[in-house]
DNA sequence: GTGATTATGTTATATTATAACGTACTAATT
DNA sequence: AATTAGTACGTTATAATATAACATAATCAC
């Protein structure tokens, strides 16, 4: 039986509340960095709020230039700090294959992150399934290899770009 | 039970015969090449020889030094071309986290590549587990996903190089 | 051999990321 | 509120990775 719509991640119901996915996030990082005395300054807010303005992840110069728009004038490095430190607190998520950046929908638990990345629209939608990540980690184990971050990157269509 | 040293992938078993692997990688890559039509040139050849100097990955420009080294005098484009031949040929893989390339150790069957990276020393060890990719396939048909190619990188530390 | 196709050469530049060092802000303590 | 230690940010420069665009050369099909 098909999902229903409603069972899928908010990245790929097409008519979510989407504000509501960024006050979530930006709520959810004031609370954790508050907690672990962690400093979300104005500029690491700013670089979160931008990252999470849809569910594809954006570049760090795609970051720069909004930065830039809003007035603030930033440097690359300035940037990159400000992701760095996003990356740490596990806020946000790089995509290696697109070298770019997108929000972690739950950064309060530690995971992996696996992305279903749709090569269409762009959408990124993050899912945490045991049955992938113990997968992985049973492999590892077979082969005495001591796991220490695991990348999941699945490339495709998502169910909003195929044809019905 | 341990897996035993002789049943690791040869990247993990530090003594292989490495001019072994080199040299059935070549031999396998020149029958499908030609079983296919396509041209395994003099440079894809070289480059594809370099790519397999070592079970670490090769970034583009050690590559272009390497070429350099020899005699030719190769501008960035050449030596993406070949590697893009090569990927195309699926006879290496890219590694995404590293932004390097690596040889595929069994180019004649569709899979999709799962790596893991030892942090320490470098070596990257293919494997294929259909634990792993069944486990991502359903999960994305679980979503309506429709899977084109699967990214899995493993960071960790080898059996070589976690301390006994 | 001619023309079509494919591969490589070449120039220039785009894109992503970091090193190194200086300044400013913040927080804790006097 | 001044001192100071630590953290964050600004700034300059450059490194590392990758591609666009166009020219030439090699190879293939006929």
């Amino acid at each position: 039986m098909a999902r229903k719509e409603g069972n899928l991640p908010a990245a790929m119901r097409r008519g979510h509340d989407h504000a509501r996915c960024i006050e979530e996030a930006m709520t959810l990082a004031a609370e954790l960095c508050a907690r672990r005395g962690a400093r979300l300054t104005e500029l690491r807010r700013a670089v979160l709020e931008f990252v999470w303005q849809s569910h594809a992840p954006l570049g760090a110069y795609a970051i720069l230039d909004m930065l830039s728009a809003e007035g603030r004038k930033p440097m690359p490095p300035t940037v990159y700090r400000a992701l760095d430190f996003l990356l740490q607190q596990k806020l946000i998520h790089r995509i290696a294959s697109l070298n770019a950046y997108i929000g972690c929908i739950d950064p309060g638990r530690p995971h992996s992150g696996q992305h279903l990345i749709c090569r269409l629209c762009g959408t990124v939608a993050e899912v945490d399934e045991e049955a992938i990540s113990g997968a992985i980690a049973a492999s590892a184990r077979d082969l005495q290899f001591s796991v220490e971050h695991q990348t999941v990157e699945v490339t495709g269509i998502c169910v909003n770009c195929v044809p019905d």
